[in-house]
DNA sequence: CCGTTTTCTGCAACCGGGTTGCACGCGCGG
DNA sequence: CCGCGCGTGCAACCCGGTTGCAGAAAACGG
């Protein structure tokens, strides 16, 4: 096979996870449909004729087979992304975008975190560095 | 009267809202019983006997009227914390601070969130800069 | 090829935080 | 003294996320 074109299946099929009829919409969906960050209502919102409760668990499965990865935006409603392909362990720790006219998120895999010092007996985890504004294309607009 | 000290029942006022009863235990309990960030829940369990939408609908009050600000810690459930006396109107643009173990938000208000360039196009407008970890007093115990 | 077992899917219901409609009550002003 | 407006409590709703359960579908094993 060609390494450098992997059909849809394949690639869950490489991630350990079966390959049914609402795995491959779904991966299809977010993979060629969603140009960026999506929520569990965009994807219903694509998909109507596949239940919420599986949208959910389907994301979930995709989530743990490290093909999507959980931005927290700070909306208040989780979104998800899909993983940058053959890196899918190296999501976190980069800038994220949320537009307030589209409502779109962006990932800016490229531009990391700037580290901040903390105050003394404070021990950082993880950071979330989300900037608001306005997307090129809705200012191009 | 004294500017070094002024009332629970003057700050109230020279916010321009009416100083009732309910306000009056919301902000003290805001001010002089919690030590940071909280959320409606928080305030619900600290007043057992004031009604949720009451407190929910103060705090509105409150937060239009400069005395409390609100954060978006990005765990979904938003949080309030005071602003700082005399000064209600820079809140933003500090660094907060989510305790993994406790849960409680920090805002680190002389930690300004240090600013990266983003792609051509995109335009800033705020900035949530949220660092999760263990606290000091978490660290501590 | 058939029966068993496991997994996946759809439906319904639940949950928690946030929010709103409505009616009562108190206070202030005419 | 009457009426109006604001504040409060109660109930209900909304929305996103999540779970229980039962039927369908796929894998497995003879």
């Amino acid at each position: 096979m060609n390494n450098a074109f992997i059909s849809d299946e394949q690639t869950l099929d490489n991630a350990g996870i079966r390959v049914t009829a609402v795995r491959l919409m779904v991966w299809r969906q977010v993979r060629h449909g969603f140009s960026d960050a999506f929520s569990l209502a965009d994807l219903e919102a694509a998909l109507p004729t596949v239940d919420r409760s599986t949208l959910f668990r389907t994301l979930t499965t995709l989530t743990d087979a490290h093909l999507l990865h959980l931005i927290d935006d700070g909306t208040g409603s989780q979104k998800y992304c899909v993983c940058p392909e053959g890196d899918t362990h190296h999501c976190g720790g980069h800038v994220h975008f949320t537009c307030l006219t589209c409502h779109r998120t962006f990932c800016f895999t490229d531009i990391h975190i700037p580290v901040v010092p903390l105050p003394d007996g404070f021990e950082a985890r993880e950071t979330e560095y989300v900037v608001k504004g306005i997307c090129s294309s809705c200012r191009k607009g």
